[in-house]
DNA sequence: GTCTATAGAGAGATAGAC
DNA sequence: GTCTATCTCTCTATAGAC
């Protein structure tokens, strides 16, 4: 059975195509299955290529996990850039952070899956842990701003940035494991007022 | 090299000695290394027990987790019975977990781990997810009385439960992961303070 | 109940043809 | 670069003695 290839095509763009559907494979599975219940020829199966293609351009079966982790986060990056440079206040920014994140869970659960809810150091000891990742650092930098400009409370910085990515995080979390029912951009708004009145200055 | 036995043992009391001590192995191994680079054999030279023993208590591999799993969450719920008896108002019901959970994560951080960070999907499929256990299903419930009673602002439960929690749940892995250096109680009032700002009606 | 020895299967990785 | 066939090893689980 081939996975369908219309998925997350955004993501692999810049990848040959069977890697990318290699890829898509190993998100496919990875999500589903699990990493150590997903066997290399398992892989190879659902992207319909053969054991050899795979070793050649992925190394071995951790390369599999490694590639489609930068890749994935690199992605990321990008949205993220994309907020930085259409918002100037902070509000504004985590805000829309939140909702970025928020519409990719809905539009491509399994991204979100593999990005933060996936336990990296089990299969990538040398990557560094998800929280120390450029995405999330720059996320935490937002909020560390707005606290230098009086656009948040003063307190603590990383308390702040807890509160601020705390409870978004937390609903990503219990859709992907399908705890809520209801769209995460349906109650955006009413989570981003009330997580926002507790660092209103 | 035998486990220090006298890590976890308030976890473990109810179970005799040589099951305690060899789920204390697998809890230090499942966090050190993972469920699926850990073998029976590692457990049981870590536990200084046989292969035979581990088999005829726990019956599989999956049953050393499974007994770990319902051993922790069960004195996870002992320790909110506590909360509940304790403290009537939601507010210092809600700190009072926190700050139980918080101080848990500092003495007993692989406790924590395994509870929290462990993706129990993965090796316990047929378990419930961790959220949709009862002591988180219980945590949730504090917010949702205290939406109904009025010592939380009107708004949508489920998202004042994340807000109530999220925070607290997101400093509790950046801790596990090395992130946070700073001990997660001595950030406990900061956090609460500002997270009560956003409920308080 | 507890142990050792071993069976049996599956998976990661490679060799070598094309 | 790509594929198939296969090698080798590790790990789960069991059989059977004590």
């Amino acid at each position: 059975m081939m996975t369908d290839t219309s998925l997350p095509s955004f993501f692999f763009k810049d990848l040959p195509s069977r890697q990318a559907i290699t890829l898509k494979a190993a998100l496919f599975l990875f999500t589903e299955k699990g990493f150590f219940k997903t066997s290399v020829h398992d892989v190879a199966a659902e992207a319909g290529v053969s054991i050899g293609f795979i070793y050649h351009h992925f190394k071995d079966k951790e390369g599999i996990a490694r590639a489609l982790y930068n890749c994935l986060l690199e992605r990321i990056n990008t949205l993220i850039d994309e907020v930085e440079m259409k918002h100037k206040k902070v509000n504004d920014r985590c805000y829309a952070v939140i909702k970025t994140l928020f519409v990719l869970t809905e539009n491509e659960p399994q991204v979100m899956h593999f990005i933060i809810h996936a336990r990296h150091k089990e299969f990538l000891p040398e990557e560094k842990s998800i929280c120390s990742t450029s995405a999330f650092v720059r996320m935490r930098g937002f909020v560390f701003l707005g606290i230098e400009n009086g656009e948040i409370r003063d307190m603590d910085p990383l308390v702040a940035a807890m509160i601020v990515y705390g409870g978004a995080i937390r609903m990503i979390c219990l859709r992907l494991d399908d705890v809520i029912e209801t769209p995460l951009p349906d109650m955006l708004d009413s989570l981003w007022e009330n997580t926002w009145r507790g660092l209103d200055p």
